[in-house]
DNA sequence: ACAAAATATACGCCTGGACAAATATATGTG
DNA sequence: CACATATATTTGTCCAGGCGTATATTTTGT
Protein backbone atom coordinates (compact mmCIF):
# COMPACT_ATOMS: atom_id res chain seq x y z
CA UNK A 1 0.00 0.00 0.00
CA UNK A 2 1.79 3.25 -0.87
CA UNK A 3 0.33 5.19 1.88
CA UNK A 4 1.52 9.35 1.27
CA UNK A 5 1.27 12.05 3.94
CA UNK A 6 -0.97 13.66 1.10
CA UNK A 7 -3.58 10.85 0.98
CA UNK A 8 -3.56 10.90 4.89
CA UNK A 9 -3.98 14.50 5.48
CA UNK A 10 -6.24 14.52 2.20
CA UNK A 11 -8.79 12.10 4.14
CA UNK A 12 -8.27 13.95 7.92
CA UNK A 13 -9.44 17.27 5.86
CA UNK A 14 -12.97 16.78 6.93
CA UNK A 15 -15.01 17.71 9.83
CA UNK A 16 -17.38 14.40 9.86
CA UNK A 17 -14.37 12.17 9.37
CA UNK A 18 -12.56 13.96 12.11
CA UNK A 19 -15.22 13.52 14.57
CA UNK A 20 -15.12 9.94 13.16
CA UNK A 21 -11.60 9.23 14.01
CA UNK A 22 -11.70 10.96 17.90
CA UNK A 23 -14.27 8.69 18.91
CA UNK A 24 -12.61 5.16 16.93
CA UNK A 25 -9.36 6.36 18.66
CA UNK A 26 -11.01 6.62 22.29
CA UNK A 27 -13.57 3.83 21.71
CA UNK A 28 -10.83 1.35 19.70
CA UNK A 29 -14.18 -0.28 17.79
CA UNK A 30 -16.95 1.02 16.84
CA UNK A 31 -19.94 -0.13 14.09
CA UNK A 32 -22.33 2.22 11.82
CA UNK A 33 -24.91 2.81 14.07
CA UNK A 34 -22.93 3.91 17.07
CA UNK A 35 -21.12 6.59 14.86
CA UNK A 36 -24.27 7.28 13.35
CA UNK A 37 -26.20 7.67 16.49
CA UNK A 38 -23.25 9.87 17.78
CA UNK A 39 -22.34 12.16 15.57
CA UNK A 40 -26.15 12.76 15.03
CA UNK A 41 -25.68 12.48 11.15
CA UNK A 42 -27.65 10.53 8.42
CA UNK A 43 -26.26 6.97 8.09
CA UNK A 44 -25.49 7.61 4.20
CA UNK A 45 -23.12 10.12 5.41
CA UNK A 46 -21.05 8.49 7.99
CA UNK A 47 -20.95 5.46 5.46
CA UNK A 48 -19.35 7.24 2.69
CA UNK A 49 -16.98 9.16 5.25
CA UNK A 50 -16.02 5.65 6.34
CA UNK A 51 -15.39 4.52 2.99
CA UNK A 52 -13.18 7.43 2.22
CA UNK A 53 -10.91 6.51 5.27
CA UNK A 54 -11.16 3.20 4.14
CA UNK A 55 -10.13 3.80 0.73
CA UNK A 56 -7.19 6.16 2.40
CA UNK A 57 -5.78 3.17 4.32
CA UNK A 58 -7.00 4.87 7.69
CA UNK A 59 -9.69 2.53 8.97
CA UNK A 60 -10.24 -1.07 8.46
CA UNK A 61 -13.76 -2.99 8.88
CA UNK A 62 -14.61 -6.05 9.96
CA UNK A 63 -18.31 -7.46 9.80
CA UNK A 64 -20.10 -9.20 12.52
CA UNK A 65 -23.09 -10.41 11.70
CA UNK A 66 -25.47 -7.16 10.88
CA UNK A 67 -22.66 -4.80 11.87
CA UNK A 68 -19.63 -3.87 10.65
CA UNK A 69 -17.45 -2.60 13.17
CA UNK A 70 -14.63 -0.46 12.52
CA UNK A 71 -11.22 0.71 13.66
CA UNK A 72 -8.46 2.27 13.27
CA UNK A 73 -5.70 0.61 10.77
CA UNK A 74 -3.24 -1.04 13.25
CA UNK A 75 -0.62 -1.17 10.32
CA UNK A 76 -0.71 2.30 9.85
CA UNK A 77 2.94 3.73 9.23
CA UNK A 78 4.09 4.75 13.18
CA UNK A 79 3.65 8.30 12.50
CA UNK A 80 0.51 8.82 11.05
CA UNK A 81 -0.79 6.60 14.38
CA UNK A 82 0.88 9.17 16.37
CA UNK A 83 -0.62 12.11 14.56
CA UNK A 84 -4.07 10.18 15.05
CA UNK A 85 -3.07 10.09 18.85
CA UNK A 86 -1.79 13.34 19.46
CA UNK A 87 -5.01 14.51 18.04
CA UNK A 88 -7.04 12.36 19.80
CA UNK A 89 -5.36 13.30 23.15
CA UNK A 90 -5.18 16.92 22.74
CA UNK A 91 -8.88 17.37 21.45
CA UNK A 92 -10.64 15.03 24.01
CA UNK A 93 -12.41 17.83 25.81
CA UNK A 94 -12.80 19.73 22.60
CA UNK A 95 -16.07 20.56 21.05
CA UNK A 96 -17.46 18.69 19.28
CA UNK A 97 -15.95 15.98 19.90
CA UNK A 98 -16.57 16.18 23.60
CA UNK A 99 -20.23 15.93 22.90
CA UNK A 100 -20.28 13.37 20.72
CA UNK A 101 -18.27 11.24 23.35
CA UNK A 102 -21.27 11.85 25.96
CA UNK A 103 -23.80 10.93 23.42
CA UNK A 104 -22.42 7.61 22.51
CA UNK A 105 -22.01 7.02 26.12
CA UNK A 106 -25.82 7.84 26.78
CA UNK A 107 -26.75 5.63 23.24
CA UNK A 108 -29.33 2.80 24.51
CA UNK A 109 -29.18 -1.03 22.82
CA UNK A 110 -25.74 -0.16 21.71
CA UNK A 111 -24.60 -3.75 19.65
CA UNK A 112 -21.93 -6.30 21.52
CA UNK A 113 -18.38 -5.04 20.71
CA UNK A 114 -16.24 -7.71 19.74
CA UNK A 115 -17.73 -10.48 21.59
CA UNK A 116 -15.27 -13.09 21.96
CA UNK A 117 -12.25 -11.11 21.45
CA UNK B 1 -6.78 32.76 17.18
CA UNK B 2 -9.05 29.84 16.97
CA UNK B 3 -6.79 27.39 16.17
CA UNK B 4 -8.79 23.70 15.25
CA UNK B 5 -7.91 20.32 14.31
CA UNK B 6 -10.22 21.16 11.30
CA UNK B 7 -8.88 24.01 9.80
CA UNK B 8 -4.88 22.76 10.16
CA UNK B 9 -5.52 19.16 8.42
CA UNK B 10 -7.30 21.13 5.58
CA UNK B 11 -4.46 23.19 5.09
CA UNK B 12 -2.37 20.50 4.86
CA UNK B 13 -4.35 18.50 2.47
CA UNK B 14 -2.44 20.08 -0.47
CA UNK B 15 0.66 18.25 -1.93
CA UNK B 16 2.28 22.08 -2.93
CA UNK B 17 1.65 22.91 1.10
CA UNK B 18 2.87 20.06 2.12
CA UNK B 19 5.98 20.20 -0.48
CA UNK B 20 6.63 24.01 1.17
CA UNK B 21 6.16 22.75 5.08
CA UNK B 22 8.52 20.07 4.49
CA UNK B 23 11.14 22.94 3.56
CA UNK B 24 10.35 25.01 5.85
CA UNK B 25 10.53 22.32 8.80
CA UNK B 26 14.16 21.82 7.27
CA UNK B 27 15.46 25.19 6.84
CA UNK B 28 13.73 26.97 9.24
CA UNK B 29 12.81 29.68 7.02
CA UNK B 30 12.53 30.27 3.26
CA UNK B 31 11.53 33.27 1.48
CA UNK B 32 9.44 33.07 -1.63
CA UNK B 33 11.36 32.90 -4.30
CA UNK B 34 13.19 29.75 -2.86
CA UNK B 35 10.49 27.75 -2.40
CA UNK B 36 9.21 28.72 -6.17
CA UNK B 37 12.78 27.33 -7.37
CA UNK B 38 12.76 24.72 -4.84
CA UNK B 39 9.20 23.38 -6.35
CA UNK B 40 9.88 24.52 -9.66
CA UNK B 41 6.03 25.83 -9.77
CA UNK B 42 5.04 29.59 -10.42
CA UNK B 43 5.42 32.08 -8.41
CA UNK B 44 1.67 33.03 -8.02
CA UNK B 45 0.57 29.46 -6.85
CA UNK B 46 3.74 29.02 -4.14
CA UNK B 47 2.24 32.58 -2.89
CA UNK B 48 -1.18 31.79 -2.89
CA UNK B 49 -0.22 28.69 -0.95
CA UNK B 50 1.60 30.32 1.31
CA UNK B 51 -1.55 32.62 1.96
CA UNK B 52 -3.41 29.50 2.74
CA UNK B 53 -0.98 28.37 5.42
CA UNK B 54 -0.69 32.09 6.79
CA UNK B 55 -4.76 32.31 7.07
CA UNK B 56 -5.13 29.09 8.92
CA UNK B 57 -2.01 29.84 11.37
CA UNK B 58 0.58 28.03 10.21
CA UNK B 59 3.04 30.11 8.93
CA UNK B 60 4.34 33.16 9.72
CA UNK B 61 5.72 35.85 7.07
CA UNK B 62 8.13 38.33 8.11
CA UNK B 63 9.65 40.99 5.11
CA UNK B 64 13.19 42.04 5.18
CA UNK B 65 13.24 44.60 1.94
CA UNK B 66 12.58 42.73 -1.40
CA UNK B 67 11.91 39.44 0.24
CA UNK B 68 9.39 37.80 2.65
CA UNK B 69 10.56 34.99 5.01
CA UNK B 70 8.44 32.49 5.69
CA UNK B 71 8.93 30.23 8.58
CA UNK B 72 6.33 27.50 10.85
CA UNK B 73 4.66 29.48 13.31
CA UNK B 74 6.33 29.52 16.53
CA UNK B 75 3.38 29.95 18.81
CA UNK B 76 1.49 27.05 16.94
CA UNK B 77 -0.54 24.40 19.64
CA UNK B 78 2.01 21.42 20.58
CA UNK B 79 0.36 19.11 19.17
CA UNK B 80 0.32 20.87 15.85
CA UNK B 81 4.06 21.06 15.95
CA UNK B 82 4.59 17.82 17.02
CA UNK B 83 2.38 16.73 13.65
CA UNK B 84 4.60 18.90 11.53
CA UNK B 85 8.13 17.54 12.75
CA UNK B 86 6.65 14.05 12.27
CA UNK B 87 6.20 14.03 9.23
CA UNK B 88 9.40 16.32 8.00
CA UNK B 89 11.09 13.55 10.02
CA UNK B 90 9.10 10.22 8.70
CA UNK B 91 9.07 11.49 5.11
CA UNK B 92 12.48 13.59 4.69
CA UNK B 93 14.09 11.28 2.30
CA UNK B 94 10.69 10.19 0.33
CA UNK B 95 9.91 11.80 -3.02
CA UNK B 96 9.24 14.84 -4.05
CA UNK B 97 10.67 16.20 -0.69
CA UNK B 98 13.99 14.81 -0.99
CA UNK B 99 14.17 16.27 -4.70
CA UNK B 100 13.19 19.94 -3.48
CA UNK B 101 15.82 19.82 -0.86
CA UNK B 102 18.43 18.84 -3.42
CA UNK B 103 16.90 21.29 -6.17
CA UNK B 104 16.85 23.77 -2.77
CA UNK B 105 20.58 23.25 -1.88
CA UNK B 106 21.59 23.74 -5.46
CA UNK B 107 19.90 27.07 -5.82
CA UNK B 108 22.53 30.07 -6.98
CA UNK B 109 22.05 33.50 -5.41
CA UNK B 110 19.96 32.31 -2.46
CA UNK B 111 18.88 35.48 -0.79
CA UNK B 112 20.52 36.19 2.78
CA UNK B 113 18.74 34.46 5.61
CA UNK B 114 18.32 36.40 8.77
CA UNK B 115 21.63 38.55 8.11
CA UNK B 116 21.19 39.68 11.40
CA UNK B 117 19.44 37.36 13.98
C1' DA C 1 10.08 60.27 -10.31
C1' DC C 2 11.01 56.09 -12.87
C1' DA C 3 12.17 51.40 -13.42
C1' DA C 4 13.07 46.85 -11.81
C1' DA C 5 12.62 43.04 -8.57
C1' DA C 6 9.91 40.26 -5.30
C1' DT C 7 5.60 39.21 -3.86
C1' DA C 8 0.47 39.40 -3.57
C1' DT C 9 -4.04 39.43 -5.37
C1' DA C 10 -7.98 39.39 -8.77
C1' DC C 11 -10.41 37.07 -12.45
C1' DG C 12 -12.33 33.34 -15.04
C1' DC C 13 -12.55 28.58 -15.67
C1' DC C 14 -13.04 24.03 -14.26
C1' DT C 15 -12.78 19.82 -11.43
C1' DG C 16 -13.13 17.23 -7.01
C1' DG C 17 -15.81 16.27 -3.50
C1' DA C 18 -19.76 17.11 -0.14
C1' DC C 19 -24.60 16.67 0.39
C1' DA C 20 -29.59 14.70 0.21
C1' DA C 21 -32.46 11.33 -1.43
C1' DA C 22 -33.26 7.13 -3.38
C1' DT C 23 -31.91 2.56 -4.11
C1' DA C 24 -29.04 -1.62 -3.66
C1' DT C 25 -26.74 -5.24 -0.92
C1' DA C 26 -25.96 -8.29 2.92
C1' DT C 27 -27.40 -10.67 7.02
C1' DG C 28 -30.57 -12.59 10.36
C1' DT C 29 -35.32 -14.31 11.64
C1' DG C 30 -39.76 -16.49 11.22
C1' DC D 1 -39.35 -17.25 0.85
C1' DA D 2 -40.76 -12.87 2.94
C1' DC D 3 -39.41 -9.34 5.82
C1' DA D 4 -36.71 -6.41 8.93
C1' DT D 5 -32.28 -4.44 10.12
C1' DA D 6 -27.70 -2.57 9.18
C1' DT D 7 -24.86 -0.82 5.88
C1' DA D 8 -23.26 0.57 1.16
C1' DT D 9 -23.66 2.76 -3.16
C1' DT D 10 -25.69 5.45 -6.89
C1' DT D 11 -27.55 9.68 -8.78
C1' DG D 12 -27.91 14.43 -9.42
C1' DT D 13 -26.79 18.99 -7.74
C1' DC D 14 -23.94 22.41 -6.07
C1' DC D 15 -20.00 24.81 -4.19
C1' DA D 16 -15.20 25.33 -2.29
C1' DG D 17 -10.98 25.63 -3.94
C1' DG D 18 -7.36 24.53 -7.45
C1' DC D 19 -5.07 26.44 -11.63
C1' DG D 20 -3.18 29.90 -15.24
C1' DT D 21 -2.96 34.51 -16.58
C1' DA D 22 -2.93 39.09 -15.85
C1' DT D 23 -2.41 42.82 -12.83
C1' DA D 24 -1.57 45.24 -8.37
C1' DT D 25 1.48 46.28 -4.42
C1' DT D 26 5.71 47.07 -1.97
C1' DT D 27 10.43 48.11 -1.78
C1' DT D 28 14.93 49.39 -3.62
C1' DG D 29 18.14 51.65 -6.68
C1' DT D 30 19.33 55.42 -9.75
Amino acid sequence: MTFTADVFFRALADPTRLRCLMLLAAEGELCVCELTYALKLSQPMISRHLATLRQAGIVLDRREGLWIHYRINPVLPPWARQVLAMMARANATAEPYARDHRRLEAMPNRPPARCCA
